[in-house]
DNA sequence: GAATGTCTGGAACATTTATTTCGCATCTCG
DNA sequence: CGAGATGCGAAATAAATGTTCCAGACATTC
């Protein structure tokens, strides 16, 4: 038995980033390569096979388990498994080290950890929102609803208040809308007022109601232009024709922010509103 | 040569993933499938080995191979190499935020600064909840809660997404809950059942409506507990006894952004539910 | 209703993989 | 200067990997 370290090995990457930096000048020269390498490009100890890594830091392959062994994993995937829970589940870095600070407070108790996950779930959200929406889409998706006479808002459950938000935000701004998704079962015949003239913005996230699937069906069978807000390219309410957008919304126990879609929803609703005042 | 697709394989992530989604209709029944799985979580392909992957998506690894194949690639490999590129081009973290941030404020149309901005505002808002917020508060007000037979929620306008959506939360978890609040004038008659052995949540932002605050007194008046958000300590909600939180949220464009209230609603949703649990 | 083409599942295959082992070189200290 | 220990590299090894192949299921078409 070769046991070197006491100590566990580190299991999350900062923690690790900080031992191998701080461990490095006592290394032996090759293992301080290796370590030099790993923090270059962190990346290519994540995908890279041990091969091709041994080469281009210009090492052998037994060192790279060497050196595994020497911060106390069992061997080199081991240690190449932390590196890819960095990239794993998108957190951007940023995120993760704030994420870790705070869980470095001492763990806090239950009370603290449940508003920092929430926390980071809406931060996650909004920068995952921020990143992969393309703002032509939006303009493609303004230019319908600036010129729908009526603005008819689908929503049920969880992305109900989205769209009583948004009702309330048009309000405001002098658009009239209609809210559809409250309680009473008036909705289909809400909805057949809907026409070409109109426009529709419907919301709806895993599992998609059923309800919600069927009014936007027929809003779009009355030949009413359509605006989807939803979380999957392959989501049902994707339509043929018109615009769709996708949000993803991070997690938290099992509950999804609301940040991103709230944020792409007073989006629209300013954006229309301005341009609205412009031509009207 | 089995050669299917004249089209040659994309070589980068988005290209792929737009191919994937415009074919994954007219793909058999398993390729689908992963097609689903590959858009819902395409970290779990950049990493996982095909016999990983091929059991979380409930397929056999050689089906793996078909799918890359039918998208014109040699193997699967070819194909995993894609889904790693996206992870590995990702500028560091602090150039991209810089960069990004650039483009916004400079460059832009209106569009994308409108997008910005309230994404900027979520943010803002959500760590300023994060720096301010004290857990004993939270914990004092979900004691309060977790005792309750029904929890009223009041909120108006602004508040109202947020009171809907605790609502739908709350009876996900299993937890009684009357949403007051609608179009209907039924608020006080509603309200009048409230007693000492329930509790009320009120959420109220200047300009603070008027129907919240009389719904407010009301429950009071009649002995029931109640826990207030609100944005300032001079709120008139702020109660004598009870709990009262300060939520600050940043705006754009005269649109307060709404996440910070989200993030503390679902805080106290889900304290409330498992304290609930424990209990029994 | 038979025949044809496609899709799917499972196992066999060759290859690549991470790891271990062993011998040599290098450095250290008496 | 020499004995011991340590670092290092190349090959050997055993596990695991991606891929291919074939037979059967399935739907479709004539």
């Amino acid at each position: 038995m070769t046991d070197e370290t006491g100590t566990a090995a580190p299991r999350d990457f900062w923690t690790l980033r900080n031992l191998i930096v701080t461990r490095k000048d006592a290394l032996p020269k090759r293992l301080a390569q290796v370590a030099l390498y790993a923090m270059a490009s962190p990346d290519d100890i994540a995908f890279g096979t041990a091969a091709s890594i041994a080469e281009k830091a210009a090492v052998q392959p037994s060192t790279l388990v060497r050196f595994a062994q020497a911060f106390g994993y069992q061997g080199f995937s081991e240690l190449q498994e932390v590196f890819r829970d960095r990239l794993r589940d998108r957190p951007s870095t940023y995120d993760e080290r704030l994420s870790q600070l705070r869980a470095h407070k001492d763990g806090g108790s239950k009370t603290e950890r449940l508003l920092a996950g929430f926390c980071d779930a809406a931060e996650r959200s909004v920068g995952s929102l921020r990143e992969r929406i393309d703002a032509r889409q939006i303009e493609a998706a303004v230019a319908f609803l600036a010129r729908a006479e009526t603005i008819y808002l689908i929503g049920q459950r969880r992305s109900f208040p989205v769209t009583s938000y948004m009702s309330y935000a048009f309000g405001k701004l002098g658009v009239k809308t209609v809210l559809v998704g409250s309680a009473q079962g008036t909705d289909p015949e809400t909805l057949a007022f809907a026409g070409p003239r109109d426009a529709a913005i419907a919301i709806s996230f895993t599992p998609y109601a059923s309800a919600t699937l069927a009014q936007a069906r027929q809003v779009s069978d009355q030949g009413t232009p359509l605006v989807v807000i939803t979380d999957s390219p392959f989501s049902p309410l994707v339509p043929k024709l018109g615009v769709w957008f996708e949000v993803v919304e991070a997690d938290y126990e099992g509950f999804r922010s609301l940040s991103a879609s709230l944020a792409l929803a007073m989006t629209l609703t300013v954006a229309v509103a301005e341009v609205r005042r412009q031509d009207g």
